[in-house]
DNA sequence: CGCAATTAAATTGTACGCAAGTGAATTTTG
DNA sequence: CAAAATTCACTTGCGTACAATTTAATTGCG
């Protein structure tokens, strides 16, 4: 291997502008994607991050805290408190694991289930809003999984 | 117009799973990106929404609050305390407009101009971590910017 | 001109996200 | 089997996000 070696390549000026990172087109998309989720949310009083816990209690009802954790890659510091508020708000409950006493087992409750069936209005809704194909929509969900994958392996 | 028309489209069940969900890909990539910045920005000592700020000074300094908020599309909640935070480690400077007391002026200082050198080995760092081809980013970019712009107008 | 409406930034309050640390339960090891 | 290591959820502390309110400055309108 030369000495010497540049360590890092040049990069023409134009890619370094804000408007230009593939990071922020992510971040400024993930905000947009929250705003428009907020006045659907709102009538039925859920925030987003708690609207995708009960996405994936939906699928599974009793998991456990990690089980959803990772499924949402968010770790318990995020979750204890929003899944405190969720059980607050009658939609979840929480219990202990007989088999395993650190586990905490989250279930729905009636309440919880039956929102369930606010799931069509809120996906059409935001389907609307975002205003693209069928076909666009999996595109860039493909190629955000393949970029996440990445990212995620690089640390 | 036919009365008992159904308000939704029935959406299939498999596309009503958390991961299958457009959003959360682009939720769950903005966290990863997040997290493929955390250590490259701690050798600055930047989070990563600072760093974002700081790119748009660095095209341009001199710059008031709602100008900033405007290209990062955040709102004076929450750039004030960021700016804040800045201001206090010695990267910015914040200054009323005499022209206009309402605002105030954002610019760099040596210290926060001289950073601007970490930008090569910041974004070759995060290139090689996104592991995609310039054209894949082109390509997630533009899509992005699509379904962003939608998202926003729809609200 | 003079007052109402608007605008800019900051502040307050709520809710994430995440690192780091705590405590209890379980698993691994010597 | 007992001590050490690990695991799980919770808590604490810090830094975003954002709605709503506040304060000060400027603009618009009669």
């Amino acid at each position: 291997m030369k000495a010497h070696l540049a360590k890092t390549m040049e990069i023409p000026e134009e890619e370094k502008r804000l408007e230009n990172q593939l990071c922020f087109a992510v971040y400024s998309t993930a905000h947009a994607f929250t705003r428009a989720y907020k006045p659907i949310l709102d009538k039925v009083g859920l925030t987003y991050p708690q609207y995708l816990v009960m996405l994936a209690l939906w699928e599974k009802s009793e998991q456990a805290v990690k089980a959803i954790g990772e499924q949402l890659d968010l770790d318990s510091g995020t979750l204890s408190p929003l899944l405190k508020r969720l059980e607050q708000n009658g939609l979840i409950k929480r219990t202990r694991d007989s088999r395993d006493e650190r586990q905490v087992i989250v279930s729905l409750t009636d309440k919880g289930l039956a929102m369930r069936s606010e799931i069509d209005t809120i996906m059409t809704a935001i389907g609307q809003a975002a205003g693209c194909t069928l076909e666009e929509m999996k595109t860039i969900r493909g190629l955000l999984r393949g970029l996440r994958s990445n990212l995620t392996a690089a640390v």
